[in-house]
DNA sequence: ATTTAGATCCTCT
DNA sequence: GAGGATCTAAATG
């Protein structure tokens, strides 16, 4: 029984998305990275989980994105990168957050990662998280900043390619998920974010969730 | 169950 | 100098 199932899954686990996944739409491509797996090695350890939660964030028309209005700095050189690269950046004084970049050079949008569901590596990921013995693993990876913890996700990983040996996202090795089960709503944490008056970015509803019993 | 405060520092104005 | 794509523990109802 193990054999063929051990064979597959680490099959499955070096296999990454290809760069076109990542090329197009950005509101799409947050909405099919539900489901995939996102895996980080480091030292030769493993981690990986399944994403739960997304945010779309797009670009220069977008009050809410770190590159709005063209801004380009030099913390967000990697969202004009081509799609299929890490942005991570760093907030509130102690967290990271770890972004998929989308679209092209001319596009600097990306898709935040919210949330993982832990597959691989649970162990070492409560150890960096300073989870006690009893404590249980949902909350692990249950937050943008508790998975680069969890994950050992900081800044060295900003800019790095998603087709490599550090960091990758493979398709998972079960079920195509109904679309019906996903829940959408507007995003986290970005109440300041009013503009175009009419319809302001805080209101899009660029959140896509798993629904419950997905996995 | 829900709310609040404090931690903490890089990045941009 | 201000504030943030957050988290946690502690206080409150």
């Amino acid at each position: 029984m193990e054999k063929s199932k051990m064979k597959t899954g680490s099959q499955v686990r070096l296999k990454a998305l290809p760069l076109e996944f990542y090329a197009r739409e950005t509101k799409l491509v947050a909405r099919e990275l539900l489901g995939k797996i996102l895996y980080r090695s480091k030292n030769g350890v493993v981690t990986g989980g399944i994403i739960t939660e997304t945010e779309a964030y797009l670009g220069t028309r977008d009050s809410a994105c770190h590159t709005y209005g063209g801004r380009r700095t030099e913390r967000v050189a990697s969202m004009y990168k081509n799609g299929g690269h890490a942005y991570v950046y760093f907030i509130y004084g102690m967290h990271f957050c770890f972004n998929v970049v989308t679209r092209d050079e001319t596009k600097p949008e990306a898709v935040l990662i919210r949330a993982l569901e832990p597959m691989e590596g649970s162990g070492v990921m409560r150890r960096r998280r300073g989870f006690s013995e009893g404590k249980p693993d949902r909350d692990l990876c249950s937050g943008p900043a508790k998975l680069c913890e969890a994950m050992a996700i900081d800044r060295s990983i900003d800019g790095l390619s998603l087709i490599g040996r550090t960091i990758w996202i493979s398709e998972g090795s079960f079920q195509a998920r109904p679309a019906s089960k996903i829940v959408i709503s507007k995003r986290v944490g970005v109440d300041y974010a009013l503009r175009p008056a009419g319809r302001p970015a805080r209101d899009w509803p660029l959140r896509f969730r798993l629904g419950p019993g997905m996995l």
